[in-house]
DNA sequence: CTTGCGCGATTTGTATACACTTGTATCATT
DNA sequence: AATGATACAAGTGTATACAAATCGCGCAAG
């Protein structure tokens, strides 16, 4: 788009959400959003229905809009089209990619290895872990872009925000695993990644499209399980605060 | 959506682009269309925007909306989406199946071997051929539903109707294939199916996904090679009529 | 004859006004 | 006091009005 008062909706409601400003759940009125941003109605509205089609908003008819929430199921969903998808890609990879593809996924690898012995050294990881995300981030990215197919892409990188929208704005933060575990698992992921990377550089189609299954694989239990751990199976809890408190 | 008069434009556009009555890159206009509909242009934009989100629509801003094309790039690229979800569908099929799903499966597959002899002996193919696509699309579905995953149904589902539209109004509608060599075609795609049932009903996920990419990966070769055929390598004309009288 | 430019007609994007639905709170009734 | 009906408030869906941009065509210049 570059129409220019729904691209500025669309952008201002978009980074909110992603920001974790908005959080699941949150009742996105056209009204008060169009007040906020200063257009009219209208723009607002069409950027709702772009952000529901981009997943990341739910548009209950005559109820209004509000940032997406999922359910169990739809969230395994979901991680499976993303392991269709994302494991696809590694073995096209494989096969289409170029030099300069190679050095960029090796430069995120290596910036990963530099941030992990760092993180093992630090007092506090916070700033750093953010570090390595936005690493891991660019390793994938990387590895979609070698794949040289846009569309793929595009859809690959859809359902990341979305994951990383209903795991909870900062992507899930409670630290409910102990110091050593997490150790142990940056490292089981620090080791997918080279696995991944080395059958990409030697052309092995099936060696990464299988590397990658089992990295995203992993990925995903760790998600269900740390979801299951959480409160009553639902992501970014379905009841309110409020209605939570019947419970107790 | 159940929004009345967003639902009867969207109904409406929707079923003309996949009747063929509006090919691809022909404009849909918002007054014109409200007019035919007998709405206001807002519900039918609102159409229009979902429909893009659907992929049979393209909206370029201050330009209007128009039913989708694509060039090669982008169909291959489409396709390749397809293999990727419907071969990793059928592995989930072979695991998540049910009884009544494989009797489904099973219905369609004989309903096409019916079918086919009744081709093989007719005088005129076309009205059956019709029923045999329809009975593909039901062999097609069965698996994904078999597969119990609705949002990857949904996304396959969105795929095949683009699929659909971009490919030409009736699916292909110039014969340019002798018809010895259609009927062989036909009986390789029912060996494939038979293949790919045979797999899921003694859940063998990899060998069903193996089938099926297989499969796939047959019906997209001859896509290309059709379309490769077809005109100056592009789906569904890129030029206006007119335009493309520059070249005689 | 071709090419560039400007003007009118058409069509989109945006704002606003109105109708209708939904959820809530008040009030009457039992 | 509990419950059900009703009125009210808030917000969405739809229609319409207006402004801005684009396309097609005629006309002038090279």
């Amino acid at each position: 788009m570059k129409n220019v008062n729904s691209d500025m909706a669309y952008d201002y409601i978009r980074k909110r959400i992603l920001n974790g400003e908005y959080g699941p759940g949150n009742a996105l009125m056209t009204e008060s959003l169009s007040a906020e941003i200063g257009v009219s109605r209208t723009p607002v509205r069409d950027a709702l229905r772009q952000l529901e089609s981009d997943g990341l908003v739910s548009i209950r008819p005559r109820l209004g809009a509000s940032v997406k929430q999922m359910n169990v199921k739809e969230f395994r969903e979901m991680c499976d089209l993303r392991l269709a998808l994302e494991s696809h890609a590694a073995g096209l990879a494989a096969v289409n990619r170029h030099e300069a593809d190679l050095h960029e996924i090796e430069f995120a690898l290596e910036a990963m290895r530099r941030l992990n012995v760092a993180i093992l050294a630090a007092p506090q990881e916070e700033p750093l872990i953010a570090e390595l995300v936005k690493e891991d981030v660019r390793f994938h990215v990387a590895i979609m872009s070698a794949a040289k197919n846009d569309l793929m892409k595009k859809e690959i990188l859809r359902l990341h925000l979305i994951n990383r929208v209903v795991s909870g704005p900062a992507g899930g933060q409670r630290p409910v695993m102990k110091k050593s575990d997490r150790d142990i698992r940056r490292q089981a992921v620090l080791d997918s990644h080279d696995e991944i990377y080395a059958a990409i550089a030697r052309s092995d189609a099936q060696a990464a499209k299988q590397a990658m299954e089992r990295h995203i694989q992993d990925i995903i239990d760790g998600s269900m399980r740390s979801m299951a751990r959480a409160e009553s199976g639902l992501i970014a809890r379905e009841l309110t605060t409020d209605e939570m408190s019947y419970g107790l």
